[in-house]
DNA sequence: ATAAAAATGTACTGCGCGGTACAAACGAGG
DNA sequence: CCTCGTTTGTACCGCGCAGTACATTTTTAT
């Protein structure tokens, strides 16, 4: 960011930007996305860009630490309220519903993975993180589900988070390869199958 | 492909192009590869490119048929040989191992799925076709492991290789975000620890 | 040996897009 | 109501790269 913008139009602009860049990388990748169409899209022209981001990886970086804090503030209240087998299944089922019929399938964060310059060294690090809080959550969720004994006896809850996640990214590459969601439906079935004790209770 | 070669020579050329292109999109993508890069490192100019391809798509897609094959072609072996979950880990271990401590983290195949055009059509579905094709391959595996009683009750062979590549794609996604490859080994472990149930013998 | 075809190398063109400069409009104190 | 800082809109520049044209060399066939 060159220049934190002093009054709240500017701040409000800067936010218009950021979420039409959003979804505009979301929906057709980031080098797809030129900035006149951020620019238009958002009601502003470009001429604001670079006012407030120092050029493209600026904004990239930027809507990189945003979209982390769109998904994991999406996902939060469902997430925080796990703690058994069953709400595993239920978080896997919103997960899958996530992607309507229509638009494409690609997760906000994990598609941005393989679309970031090799230099973009602050959009990276902001990615690492984003990955690193997401699975913390999830750990945690996992971590009330071994408490309820219901996570199978070799995971421990570290790794069935990461396993998870993992699951999650690799069957929404799939699924969007393949234009199909029964590959990410087969992974997190299989998770669930596995990582997952139901307890009679 | 715009023109069949019709002579040895020609046919070479094209494969050289071909390679050439593969380590090329491999190592930085495609978006990040020129055809100059190409033409150069193929040991021929630009010009060879527009005889033998229709454009930077038609070659795209001739890349991705190939990149299958030689993914496909390098695991075959370890894979046909697989029949018990020992086998299985074992395959799991040399996939780990695929990846150097210092070339960056990205499937030749998966790390394509957000690259390609969305108009990129035949690039697609040769994508699609390949994930396919390598599913397969792994389900006949799962299926040996199967009749060894190895796998977990609840898993069908297809599941399980739908499962375990997902697994794979998403362990690479996110060590390759990390830039860590203990992500690919905890999804990798995650798998191994609750679908393979090793038999006393 | 020679003509036709195929392959190769080079130089040029156009354009999309990131980046810059600058002019116009707005808005908050004095 | 004037003035200065901030915000907004527009017009321009240059570069990199895909695509094209064409001249030159090499190969194949008769």
């Amino acid at each position: 960011m060159r220049t934190e913008p002093s009054t709240a139009k500017g701040r409000a602009t800067v936010q218009r930007v950021i979420d039409a860049a959003c979804e505009l990388f979301a929906r057709q990748g980031v080098r797809a996305t030129t900035l006149d169409q951020i620019g238009t899209r958002s009601g502003t022209g470009r001429g604001q860009l670079y006012l407030y981001f120092a050029g493209k990886s600026d904004l990239v970086a930027a809507v990189v630490a945003q979209q982390v804090e769109r998904v994991l503030d999406a996902q939060r209240p469902l997430l925080e309220t796990v703690s058994t087998a069953a709400d595993v299944r239920a978080w896997c089922t919103a997960a899958e519903q996530w992607y309507g019929a229509d638009d494409p399938v690609r997760c906000p964060i994990g598609s941005l993975v393989h679309e970031l310059g090799e230099q973009d060294d602050a959009a990276r690090a902001a990615l690492a993180d984003g990955f690193g809080r997401w699975r913390a959550v999830l750990a945690a969720a996992m971590d009330r589900v071994r408490q309820h004994d219901e996570l199978a006896a070799d995971l421990d809850p570290d790794a069935a988070a990461g396993a998870l996640l993992a699951a999650y990214q690799g069957g929404v590459l799939l699924a969007g390869a393949t234009g199909d969601l029964a590959a990410l439906r087969t992974a997190l079935a299989a998770f669930q199958a596995t990582a997952l004790v139901e307890r009679s209770r």
